[in-house]
Order: structure tokens, then sequence, then C-alpha cells
DNA sequence: GGCGGGATGGTAACCGGTTACCCGACAGGT
DNA sequence: ACCTGTCGGGTAACCGGTTACCATCCCGCC
């Protein structure tokens, strides 16, 4: 079914047909009345990849997460999928499961696809290969047309140049940090340590330069190594409890998610938040609301929408400084101000 | 950048280029070497667009859900993409913010692509127009070659057969109510009535079954208007609160979101779950893990799986019977067994 | 030496749209 | 009656791939 068949069964050309399913150029009514009548009997449905390669169409904003049911991504993916929307382009969603080798393949996909913009989400650890072949598309070399956006990851490498946008996890660990301190806190476990990850290095590098900034001597055997999912949480917890739990007062669990893990641990352990453990976590994704949970507020949709509009810019990849969005504490029920704060 | 500039800058036929990369067919090897120089030097990227026109190519697979930062979506898109991925066709994710008329244009925007299969998720209310449009697509009278299949939504009509994968709704409901009877619990409050919303629908009918089954007389008035979202549940409750709390034991919630909108109410009222109030809720979606909440739950992602499988199954819309998916009640700590219970 | 045949690689048609260019018909002006 | 301008619509080239078909070339064999 094609759009000869159309003007075979309309009895008139290719072109009247194509003119008339456009609509910007003047047609007869009668004729237009035949051509949609053979449109609507024969059920035709034109086609948009044809379509697009004679006439430059506005490709689609691909976004490639870990995976669409963590809400951390979910909220960035709603973010570009709104203002995809908006700029009239459809999204495409894909999700890599973690997977460095997927990620290269889902992307070099999309520019095949023409894509107009990829946009990639979250933390990765980059080796060698994965930072020379992922450099090559975010400089825009190649004649795809795509424009890579990295969205709230590392950069490439050592000043390798790249459109960037990202939350300020060093500032918002260091005033959630910082809040701790201020209810009269001293001894904080940081419940996430992961070197060489991103966003844990980020968020302790806040967390460190807030004790620095009030004199509080660090203590490495406050920095507990911890994955970043519930489970991990909880078990983490679990055995520093066991350990007794009379060398910290409050816990800054890298996410909500660990934090949520945690919390369940202390409540095991027959403790209360905050009446025994004040607890903190970070992205305010929803365990947080629902547990009462101070946290660290990310805004995840806008984080979307920038990097669209990045995307589609125009600016050059090689010159436009990384845009980072700002964050806020969101105070809920889970800090107790210790009597001896100030 | 085409096939033809490679093959100029190659000093070779485009024939030889579009063998030599794809692979199937003998090149020499001084040759191929030649052709893979120039795709390096030129930065070439392939047209996929272009390439489907020739040769049939296995279409995409979309998914439309209202939005993707709803977790009851995110599950069922999460499974929708495994799948995909497995079948090894792209996914493309698309929001509708509920707009019925954005959703008809999307999907003839996917037809338009040629995607292979269209999934709609989620609740809608139908009209005419759209009931007409969409039995259209769904029976694949066009020649589009896209398959829709619905999922977790109502039929198009009285009758009207269309690709369809479900949850069994009412048997879950029934389940979740003849748990709280079991416990002892004779007034049991139904919070989420939405009169012509499928999922409301077919719930409250498993609810009332239940109370059917158990020679419970039902009671209209326990049977509580309420929005799908957590802030409704939370202004129902408290609104049912403020009138006294003494004509039911437990609540049943349509969703775990209400369910903990209904749970914060509950606290802040000064009572306590579950021991003044048990409380259930359905989806086993985030919220219920964190606050403990016995619930339903539903096998999201196999959903996302099966709709995927059934739309490429090639089996006739005309006449495959819906398929259901089974569901289980998770017990956590939000029902108190009555000491009248038997 | 001539010839059959496998291995390579080039030419051109085709996929399904869009549109530049051209042609015929008809109206109005002289 | 003839010229010109406008309008409507047809023909064919083109977008960027794939591949059927054909032309060489070189080998071994009679």
């Amino acid at each position: 079914m094609t759009i000869r068949d159309v003007a075979k069964h309309a009895g008139v050309s290719v072109a009247t047909v194509s003119r008339t399913l456009a609509g910007d150029y003047p047609v007869q009514p009668s004729t237009r009345h035949k051509v949609l009548r053979a449109v609507r009997e024969l059920d035709y449905v034109p086609n948009a990849q044809a379509r697009a390669l004679s006439v430059a169409s506005p490709g689609a904003v691909a976004i490639v997460v870990g995976s669409v049911d963590m809400p951390y991504y979910a909220y960035i993916a709603q973010g570009v999928e709104e203002q995809a929307a908006a700029e009239r382009r459809l999204c495409l969603i894909c999700t890599t499961g973690g997977d460095k080798e997927r990620e290269l393949t889902i992307v070099q996909m999309m520019r095949e696809q023409r894509a107009e913009a990829v946009i990639l989400v979250g933390s990765v650890v980059v080796d060698d290969d994965y930072r020379e072949r992922m450099t090559r598309y975010a400089h825009g070399l190649d004649s795809s047309g795509s424009r890579l956006v990295l969205c709230g990851r590392p950069p490439l490498g050592e000043g390798v140049p790249a459109l960037t946008v990202g939350f300020d996890n060093t500032g918002g660990a260091h005033a959630v940090t910082a809040h701790l301190l201020s209810a009269g806190h001293r001894r904080i476990l940081y419940l996430g340590l992961r070197p060489g990850h991103s966003t844990s290095d980020s968020r302790v590098a806040g967390y460190r330069s807030a004790l620095d900034d009030h004199g509080i001597p660090r203590d490495p055997a406050l920095e507990v190594p911890c994955g970043f999912d519930r489970s991990s949480g909880y078990a983490a917890m679990k055995q520093r409890l066991a350990a007794g739990h009379d060398d910290f007062t409050a816990v800054f669990a890298a996410t909500d998610v660990i934090a949520a893990g945690a919390v369940q641990a202390i409540h095991e352990h027959g403790l209360s938040v905050p009446d025994d453990v004040s607890v903190v976590g970070y992205d305010d994704v929803p365990p947080a609301e629902d547990i009462g949970l101070t946290t660290v507020h990310l805004p995840h949709a806008e984080l979307g929408r920038a990097a669209v509009r990045l995307a589609l810019s125009g600016k050059d990849p090689l010159v436009e400084p990384p845009l980072t969005l700002g964050t806020h504490i969101v105070v809920r029920q889970s800090v107790r101000r210790l009597r001896s704060a100030p």
C-alpha cells in the first residue's frame, strides 16, 4: 500500500495525492475528495521513514538510562519526555541495564536512526575504549547529526569537552551535612562509599568539605562502603549496628533508597529515627516522603528538560561549559536537634 | 555523507561498500580495508531509515503510557523494554499525560513510523469517536503493519475484539478483601470509588463479591469516592476520620498510593496502623514496602513482556481471547487480626 | 590455446515518499 | 483570433540505502 496505489485508485497522480495530504498546495475540492476517499478506502498510512528520506524532518530525542523503573531515572525521563513533546519531537527511551557495551551499541543505533539528540543519563565507570568511542560521538565529528548530552554523569575524561548537564552533588551533600552539624551532630556516618563511582565521589566530597568547614576532624571509620540499593543500605547498617551504635548520632545515606534500607535496619535494631539516630538521604525520591526522610531535593524533571534544550540548542560541544542545576534541602522528621547544639 | 561518498573515497563501488559493511558477502581483504578506512576517515554512519526502505527490517516496539514517573507504568514499561530487547527490537516510550486526543495522535505517528507493536497501557475513559478510531487500529485493517495491544485497560466496547492483556483486578480485590474478612474485619472501607473508571470498577467488584461470599451486607456508605493519587487518599481519609472512625476497622485502598496517603492521615489523627485501623492496598509499588503495607502484588514486568510477545506473535486480533495474569497477596504488617476472628 | 566456472565488483533498478519542472486548459485583454 | 497569465496536475528525478544482474578476471583443465 503506497502512495502510487492511492493515486491509481483515485485516478490521479502521485503528486496530487502527496499534495492533498500535505495540505499546503492548492487542490481542486473535487480532486481532494477523490484522494481522501481513496485514502480511507485503502486504509493508507504514509511511511514516515520514506518521507524522512526526502525532506529534512525533525529527528527524535533519545534517552538512554540504566532502567526505567528506578524513580531517579524515571523522573529525569519524564522531563525529557515533556521537553521533547514541547519541541514536537518523538521520544525514544532505551535501557542499558548498566551495561557499557550495550550503551555504546544503543548510541550507535540511535545515530543510525538519525536521532537528533541522544541523552545519556546516570553514572557509569568509564574505561579507555569507552572513553575513546564516546568522545567521538560527543564531539559530533560524524555526519549523523546526532548530538550527545551527558546528563548527571562524569566527564569523559580530564578536560574532554562535551555537552553536559548535572546536579550540584557536592553542594547538596555539603548543605545536608551542614544541616546535621548545625543540629548538633558531630559524628556522622556516611553510608555509600564507592570509590571511582562518580556520584558517590562527589557526594562524599561535599560531606568531607562540610566537616572541614566546621573544623570537625574526618574519621575514615565513619565512611562506610555500600552499594546504591535498598538491601545494601539495610545490610551495611545492620552490620554497623551489630558493632554498637554509640560511635555516631547521625547517618548521611548517599541516596534515599539506601536510607530506606538503613531506617529499616535501625528499626529492627529496636532504635528509633530520629530519637536515637538521625538520618538524611539524597535525591528526594518516593521512599523519602513516605518515611518522613529529610533529604536533598533534586530537580530531576528540570534536568531532563535542560538536557533536551541543550541538545537542540546548537551550542558547540567543544566550548559549551557544563550546566549545573542547584539543589535544596527538604526538611522532614528524620533529624533530631541535639540538646548540646548551639 | 552517503554510501556513495564512501565508495568514491575508497575508490570502489557502492555495492562493495554496502557488502563490506553487511559482512555477508565475500570481499577481498585489501578491498575491505580500503572501505573500512574510508568509513573511519569520513565518519560515515549509515542511515537506518533508508535501509528500512529497501529491506524488511524489524520494526520498533512502542509503548504508550500516561506518564513514566508513576511506578505502575514504569514497571510495565520495564517489562516491555526487556522483551523488546530480547526480540531485538528498539523500544519507544511515549507519554500522553492521560490525554485521549494525544494518545490517538501518538498511535497514528507510530503507525507512520511503521512500529511493529504499539502497546497501550493504563486506564482511559472511552468515548464514541475514540472507540471508533481505535477499533480500526486494533483490528489491523490498515497496511501499516502495526499491531495494537491493550494492556491493563478496558475493552474498546461491548464485544469488540482486540489483542488484550491485563491483571485479574477483580480476583485480586476479592482475595485481599477475603484476607481482611478472615482476620475478623467486618466493616471495611473501600477507598477509591470512581464509577466509570475501569480499574476502580473491577476492584470494587472484587470487594463486593467477597463481602457477598461471606454473607456480609454491603454498605454504600463504606464505598468512598477518591482520586487515584496520594493527596486524594489523604484528603478522603482525613475527612472520613473527622466524622469519627468507629464505623469501620479496616480500609481497602484501591491503590498503594492512595493507601500511603490514608496511612498518613490515620497517623495524623493519632491512630495507629494496624492497632487501630488495618489497611491494605493494591499494586505493590514502592510506598508499600516502605510503610509495611499488606497489598496485592501485580506482575507488572511480566505483563509488559506478555504484551510484547502477544503483539509479535501474529495472533489474530479478532479471535484471540484476552490474556489475564494472576496476582497474589503480599502480607506485611498493616493488618491486625481481630480477637473476635474465628 | 580455448574454455568452463568461481570469485569479485560494478551498474542500475527499486523501496516510498517529495517536489522541481513542465504542460495543457481556460480566462481575460487587445 | 491571438497572446499571455494563472491554475491545476502530471512526469520524473532524487533522498540513501540494497541487491539482481551482469561483466571481468583468473584459475585449472581438456
